[in-house]
DNA sequence: GGAACTTTCAATTAC
DNA sequence: TGAAAGTTCC
């Protein structure tokens, strides 16, 4: 493998802990699995032992992909996941040191969110109206998500606390807590908090899993929070056998709990900390490295680093203006597919990157009236929709009865006249035996707050809910019965029913999930296990990994591109309110905004294309939009601007004789 | 209680 | 613009 001196440096840099400050498309990926390749090689360690984690999944999947190809067989074996997914495997060893029993349930975002309205509702006895509850559990998520990722309890929490709200805040964060351990659950921020204290508490598990990790790789360590921070100390205790590679420049977390001068607490919690740095950029034209270098450039720095590259200059960067978002999306998408036919290279090296993931509605209608193949990445995912959380909570609720976010979702749908009054009653039920929900059902003095047909209709459900529990060693065969046992199909239908196509499309969706969970299932997957791998997936098709086809145009957010890299990328919405996003006020949250759009800039290794808009659609209505702030941090020699009134008569014919010429390529 | 209709409101980013 | 929640009537 060809490696420059400093990647050689950091491949080889085998005792001691290592930090690479890694530029931009400096290589480090090829680092990571060359190093990964060079332990098991030349280190003495077996695949087994060594252990690689990222932020997300399509960074860990991609990393996976080069470790196999790299090291081959014994690749397959290295552990390459999420921090979340490895703090996952650290608490099933050991759920009751959590409080959980096995089959415990992991939270989502929006589980989380409404757990904490029912609090908050409860708080505030009763006069809550729905605006205030949805703003203030939105606020409460994020402190108490701040709180858990910088390892505090609730009751250091409350300790803490200045104001009346952090107060509010603290006192929900104990209820909630509790809530989520009655209910035998997770929430996302739990899997690092968990393992943490376990590892912390218990110097036989972290003896353990000291022994079992011998080396330690962490990709984009600058978004590393105080939890994960935590979690990499434990894990590699003082033999400091770990490697950290990380670009503060690149830190786009910060929302998250993300601390980019973990950079900095490194050397000093290990002071024979060795650093290497990478400088030189592999993968972009200079016109491109020297517009993100300009940009990058306006923000203060940890440390002071300096790009080059040797790939030539290129293409301008192409400032694109249109009128508005529909003329965006219809630009983009024709675009694509002309430069498809002129260029001759396959749909997998476009990508169109966005702040948010709303903005990728009207391209994505456009690629598929072009019949043109693309993939999309997070939100408004195929975990996100209802009829699929439908079935996931269906599943919960088998593996684990103390699921009472599950229970609430999927308990009167389809109807089975157990409404609010009951659900009331039999939540007082439960608060006074300290159970969940569904346990409540059997309590003696049900009959005290439930009548007794509504005892009756309960005392079904729970049944009906233990026959397929019965079943579940084949859980999609049970999960696909229980449901045409609920007539789940027909209360979709119902549900649509002015739209046919919509009711067929929401019943495959559960269908893909169903074989999703057959294919898990069949492999030796338990069903718990498949339930809560689930809970952190990102979509489905990690799982017939021969079939994924490489050759679709990538739609994702600028996080979501992080760490990854493509011939061609647009940049769509390069507005004033989108990027950066209306709500950065301060400084700090314009610098995190100006990462995330040289992120976006540097993930381009041919062209690169920024659109922006005159006017936009937002909520139905239209609204004058203005150029980014970034844009006028770009030096004007390395772009061209289409789209504005001075534009020279001579480059807009070029332009046009350029569009005929694809089209002519396109007819042949 | 359920179907058909009207009104309202929403969208930062991820595990 | 499109989904979710509210409203009316049977």
């Amino acid at each position: 493998m060809d490696l420059n001196p400093q990647q050689l440096a950091a491949v080889r840099h085998l005792h001691g802990p290592l930090l690479v400050l890694a530029g931009a498309g400096s290589g480090k990926t090829r680092v990571i699995t060359a190093k990964i390749s060079h332990l098991l090689r030349n280190g003495g360690l077996e695949p087994e032992q060594v252990f690689a984690v990222t932020f997300t999944n399509r960074a860990a999947r991609e990393m996976s992909e080069r470790v196999i190809a790299d090291a081959g067989r014994a690749g397959r074996k290295v552990s390459v996941s999420t921090f979340h997914r490895l703090g996952l495997r650290i608490i099933r060893e050991d759920p009751a040191a959590a409080g959980l029993k096995p089959g415990f349930s992991i939270f989502n975002a929006g589980d989380a969110e409404s757990l904490l309205r029912e609090l908050l509702r409860m708080h505030w006895g009763g006069e809550a109206d729905a605006t205030a509850l949805r703003d203030a559990s939105r606020a409460a998520v994020g402190t108490i998500s701040n709180w858990k990722n910088a390892l505090l309890t609730p009751e250091q929490a409350a300790a803490t606390a200045r104001s009346t709200l952090d107060r509010t805040h603290a006192a929900v964060y104990r209820d909630y807590q509790n809530h989520l351990l009655m209910s035998n659950a997770v929430d996302f921020d739990d899997l690092l908090l968990h393992p943490v204290r376990l590892l912390h508490q218990a110097a036989d598990r972290r003896a353990l899993w000291q022994a079992r990790v011998r080396y330690l790789l962490v990709d984009e360590y600058q978004d590393t929070n105080g939890a994960q921070y935590e979690l990499i100390r434990l894990l590699t205790g003082e033999r400091g056998a770990f490697t950290v590679v990380g670009d503060d420049d690149q830190s786009i977390y910060a929302w998250r709990g993300a601390r980019p001068d973990n950079l900095v607490t490194l050397s000093r919690d290990f002071p024979e900390l060795a650093v290497v740095k990478l400088e030189q950029n592999y993968r972009s034209r200079s016109n491109i490295l020297k517009s993100a270098n300009a940009l990058i450039s306006h923000n203060p720095h940890l440390f002071e680093k300096r790009l080059w590259s040797e790939r030539g200059p290129g293409d301008l960067v192409r400032i694109v203006e249109l009128d508005d978002d529909d003329a965006e999306a219809d630009r983009v998408a024709s675009e694509i597919v002309q430069q498809h036919a002129r260029r001759r290279c396959g749909w997998g090296e476009f990508a169109v990157v966005y702040r948010s993931n709303h903005q990728a509605r009207a391209l994505e209608l456009r690629l598929q009236a072009m019949k043109v193949p693309y993939r999309i990445s997070g939100g408004g995912s195929f975990f996100d929709r209802g009829e699929v959380r439908d079935a996931l909570a269906y599943y919960r609720l088998l593996v684990n009865p103390d699921d009472d976010g599950a229970l609430l979702r999927v308990i009167n749908v389809p109807r089975r006249q157990l409404g609010a009054a009951t659900l009331g009653a039999l939540q007082r039920v439960a608060n006074r035996r300290r159970s969940a929900l569904l346990p409540a059902v059997d309590a003696s003095d049900l009959a005290t707050e439930v009548g007794g047909s509504a005892a009756r209709r309960l005392i079904g459900f729970r049944d009906w809910l233990s026959h397929w529990r019965g079943q579940l060693q084949r859980p999609a065969v049970a999960l696909r019965d229980m449901l045409n046992d609920a007539g789940y199909e027909g209360w979709l239908a119902s549900l649509s029913k002015d739209d046919a196509e919509l009711a067929r499309i929401r019943w495959s969706n559960v269908e893909l999930l169903l074989a999703a969970i057959e294919r898990r299932s069949l492999a030796g997957d338990d069903p718990a296990e498949i339930l809560r791998s689930l809970a952190l997936d990102d979509s489905l098709d990690r799982d017939d990994d021969d079939e994924v086809d490489p050759e679709q145009v990538q739609l994702l957010t600028l996080h979501a591109a992080k760490g990854l890299e493509f011939a061609h990328v647009w940049l769509m919405g390069f507005e004033e309110g989108l990027l950066p996003h209306r709500n950065c006020i301060t400084d700090e949250q314009v610098a995190e905004e100006r990462r995330l759009a040289y992120v976006g800039l540097t993930r381009a290794m041919e062209s690169l294309t920024l659109t922006l808009t005159r006017k936009r659609r937002a909520r139905g209505e239209s609204r004058r939009s203005e150029p980014s702030r970034f844009l006028a941090e770009l030096p004007k020699e390395h772009y061209e601007w289409e789209g504005r009134e001075d534009e020279p008569e001579e480059r807009k014919e070029a332009r046009a004789r350029e569009s005929l010429d694809a089209l002519k390529n396109l007819l042949d």
